[in-house]
RNA sequence: GCAGGAGUGGCGGAAUGGCAGACGCAUCAGACUCAAAAUCUGACGUAGGUGACUACGUGUGGGUUCAAGUCCCAUCUCCUGCACCA
């Protein structure tokens, strides 16, 4: 009886030997690779098996990648460690932050090294470490030097019970994306980093990438850039004029009335003294009206200014009226209506009874009696005076131009994308390294002064005037201008969780480095990462921030190159056993934990890409493992049961093991991973047969360990030992199918009459079509049908008889 | 509303236009065992037939093709993202 396979001392052994001898070690002349993880926030939750997922298939990858192509693999782990839970944790406990989240780093990194991956631990960094925030802060310092970091004062969405300024992003249908409180306004002087400066880039960057559609169109559609003009319409009875935003000024003459935000700057100035009572009242309900009513509600409201304004292309005289639906903050805060053309100017004009004027003609036709917008801008222009019989969709392209030609106004692109406020009211995060100085103003920190460190602090609790705790600090908080010398206060507020996220990724190559950010050399040879393993949840925020970050970075001569991440890959989630998320409230939470001790954690690494496509969302089956777990065990005891056989490959033998690696390397290289584990289950069916029928060569074993090795590392490495084989397994380079040895002489094809399998018939591999229609007659006997009048043959496929009945 | 993605056995899923359901889970039967677990062998889409077999079958309705889960048109459901951006 052979020795049984104990997944517990297997681990154990090699986990020691990788410690004492590393499998991945850069030499300095193997090619880099570079397969980054998103870095985890340590929670005091610790990881479930939804966690290591992602971590499994870039461990899988990054192995491979070792064998195949010989490459050193940059595979470095870190801890994205600023944020709430750390704080709320202090609020409760008054434990400092750093306490808690050192004791959470540490017991999720013993977490992280159950995955048996190949993460090169020196490189770990942690974002709330001063050798790291240093430079977040000369991060900040320099964008500040280069105007793209600057102060404004500016109504914030607020909530009142995480008592915290949140960014558009942290806003979720109105409600705080935390706590689900709903979101107030509040007007706060915050810091504000010009992203939109970077908006075509961005944009622009993202053809290049080999990244995901959906993500680089969820990306597109966020900076949200559109083509247009700006039109200047004068104020009836005033010297004045209301500029506003279009997208259609091909359907400049179809407008027939205006509409303005209530925030807008003009309206006291149109506002007439018979209606300023409407109005004002107007303006005040719009102030009230919480962002969740705001959006969720769409019906229609409004108020009439009393004032009008002039069509500069027709004259006539349209009302200018005041609604809600127009944003403040986009474009002018104001816009030309259209009903004929836009469904929401169309909903207005009805509900206010404005006039409708058709511009464009559908179908060739004027519509009589109009029931709903036409939004297309397709047919002949109508109603438009010179304008007459021209094409839209060409006149939305021209009249841009026109409009500026005429003096009317000016060519325009507008983006979605808004300047990211960047200051948060908190305690746990890197301090803004600025001075605020009564003579200078705001002045940054000089260089040799970061990092700014985080002082202690007695309370940690937020406090309702939207100051952050530090700012309860006098002594830190007063100190000296670093221009003039002066009396000066520091900036209080601190950085969102995004800053140390942001570029954490052009660290690890040269984490120690307490001169650069990161030194030029190294970032050349090693950056940037080629790819990106996570979830999906990060496909906006993150990804455009880390974008926006290493694009400053290239423009100030850090880095060379202007996007971070070549290629990206989001992982399914792991759900619950019924498919609902997995979370402490609902204790559906399965911990990898238990599972290790009891299948392994090579059964678990499997477990975790057979469980369905790895970019599918998929719901744990605490079943499921046992499939995998009797996998290795068979394919144990298979290997095991050869070790002292002295077999020769026979033709059979040689064919299993080319066509092995040429299917596992095949579906790998799609990233196919959980038909890469079924295709091992069928080999290890065939091997075992054939170990029954005589024994399996021992190039044939180690062909199957080796492309194991990077799905199992453990046994892998424990079976190539036994096997005789010398060093590390992942020190062999990847098998290369033979394409000669995989090819068969004679083959079974399935034989059809009018597309129905009837039978099959074994032909030699070769056979040309006439000798396969013959053979697939003979082999339907009396079921030959009568008046056969095609014949197909797929070589190597089918044979279909296609009869008359 | 708009944009993406997905609908295949009891379940997870597999299938360059070419024998649908690989592989695995669960279930059932058998072997081993005093017994159980583990392990091994076999069955396992639905309906009909003792049977070799036959018919039907990939959300629904059409179409293209010798041949459709796969391509085209329409439609339903679910998931994800965006959502008054003019």
């Amino acid at each position: 009886m052979a020795e049984a396979f104990n997944h517990l001392e297997v681990e154990e052994k090699w986990r020691k030997k990788w410690e004492e001898r590393p499998v991945n070690v850069n030499d300095g002349k193997k090619p880099k690779y570079y397969c980054l993880d998103m870095f985890p926030y340590p929670s005091a939750a610790g990881l479930h098996v939804g966690h290591w997922r992602g971590y499994v298939i870039s461990d899988v990858w990054s192995r491979y990648k070792m064998m195949n192509g010989g490459h050193y693999v940059i595979h470095p782990m870190g801890w994205d460690a600023f944020g709430l839970p750390a704080e709320n944790y202090a609020i409760k406990t008054g434990q400092h932050p750093s306490i808690s989240t050192a004791e959470n780093v540490k017991s999720i990194r013993s977490q992280v090294k159950q995955i048996g991956a190949i993460y090169d631990w020196d490189m770990e960094l942690n974002t709330t470490d001063p050798a790291f925030y240093k430079w977040t802060q000369w991060i900040f310092v320099k964008m500040f030097e280069h105007g793209l970091a600057y102060e404004k004062e500016m109504p914030l969405n607020w909530c009142p019970s995480c008592k915290a300024v949140l960014a558009n992003e942290e806003v979720v249908d109105g409600k705080c994306e935390r706590c689900h409180s709903e979101v107030t306004k509040k007007n706060l002087r915050q810091w504000m980093l010009k992203i939109t400066a970077y908006a075509d880039r961005l944009l622009e960057g993202l053809d290049g990438l080999d990244w995901p559609e959906k993500v680089k169109k969820m990306q597109t559609e966020w900076i949200g850039r559109s083509y247009g003009a700006e039109v200047d319409f004068p104020v009836d009875g005033l010297d004045e004029k209301l500029t506003v935003y279009t997208t259609r000024p091909d359907t400049l003459y179809g407008a027939t009335f205006m509409v303005m935000a209530p925030e807008h700057e003009m309206v006291p100035l149109l506002t007439k003294p018979e209606q300023k009572e409407a109005v004002e009242k107007y303006c005040a309900d719009a102030a009230n009206k919480s962002n969740v009513d705001r959006v969720q509600n769409k019906d229609k409201t409004g108020v009439f200014t009393g004032s009008y304004a002039i069509n500069p292309l027709n004259g006539e005289k349209i009302p200018i009226w005041l609604s809600d639906y127009v944003l403040a903050d986009y474009g002018t805060g104001a816009i030309m209506c259209v009903p004929a053309h836009d469904d929401r100017d169309f909903e207005f004009a009805k509900k206010f009874g404005l006039p409708i004027v058709q511009v464009i003609a559908k179908d060739g036709k004027e519509i009589p009696d109009m029931q709903e917008a036409y939004t297309d801008a397709v047919g002949t222009v109508i109603n438009s005076g010179d304008w007459n019989g021209m094409e839209s969709s060409a006149l939305k392209m021209e009249a841009p131009s026109i409009i500026e030609k005429r003096g009317m106004g000016k060519k325009t692109v507008n983006y979605k994308l808004r300047d990211w406020v960047f200051s948060r009211q908190r305690y746990w995060g890197e301090p803004i390294p600025i001075v605020h100085c009564e003579k200078c103003g705001a002045v940054a920190v000089p260089e040799d002064q970061l990092p700014v460190l985080l002082p202690n602090v007695e309370s940690y609790q937020p406090t309702d005037t939207g100051e952050s705790p530090l700012a309860a600090i006098d002594s830190w908080v007063n100190t000296t201008c670093p221009k003039c010398g002066g009396p000066a206060k520091r900036e209080t507020n601190t950085m969102p969780q995004w800053a140390g996220s942001s570029w954490y990724f052009l660290r690890y190559v040269d984490v120690h480095n307490d001169k650069e950010l990161v030194n030029k050399e190294i970032a050349a040879k090693d950056l940037p990462v080629d790819m990106y393993i996570g979830g999906v949840e990060h496909a906006v925020l993150h990804l455009l921030y880390s974008r926006f970050y290493t694009k400053f970075l290239y423009d100030i001569g850090v880095v060379s190159f202007e996007e971070p991440f070549k290629k990206l890959f989001n992982q399914g989630m792991i759900l619950g056993p019924k498919g609902v998320k997995m979370s402490k409230s609902l204790g559906n939470v399965v911990s990898p934990d238990d599972m290790i001790r009891e299948y392994g954690c090579d059964s678990l690494r499997m477990y975790e890409l057979f469980i369905g496509p790895p970019q599918q969302d998929a719901s744990w089956d605490d079943r499921g493992i046992d499939g995998v777990y009797r996998f290795l065990n068979k394919f144990w005891n298979m290997v095991l049961a050869n070790l002292e056989n002295d077999v020769q490959p026979d033709e059979e033998l040689l064919r299993i093991r080319n066509n092995m690696i040429h299917d596992i390397t095949q579906r790998l290289n799609s990233f196919s991973l959980n038909t890469v584990v079924s295709g091992f289950m069928e080999y290890n069916n065939t091997l075992s047969e054939k170990t029954r029928q005589g024994g399996v060569d021992k190039e044939t074993l180690k062909t199957a360990v080796t492309l194991l090795a990077p799905f199992a590392p453990h046994i892998a490495e424990e079976l190539w030992e036994r096997l005789g084989g010398t060093a590390s397994v992942f020190e062999q380079s990847w098998p290369v199918a033979d394409e000669s040895a995989r090819a068969v002489s004679v083959l079974e094809i399935a034989v059809q009459v009018n597309g129905k399998v009837r039978t099959t018939v074994t032909v030699p591999a070769d056979c040309d079509k006439d000798a396969a229609i013959a053979a697939a007659k003979e082999a339907l006997g009396d079921k030959l049908p009568a008046n056969i009048i095609k014949e197909i043959y797929v070589p190597g496929r089918i044979v279909n008889l296609v009869a008359k009945p």
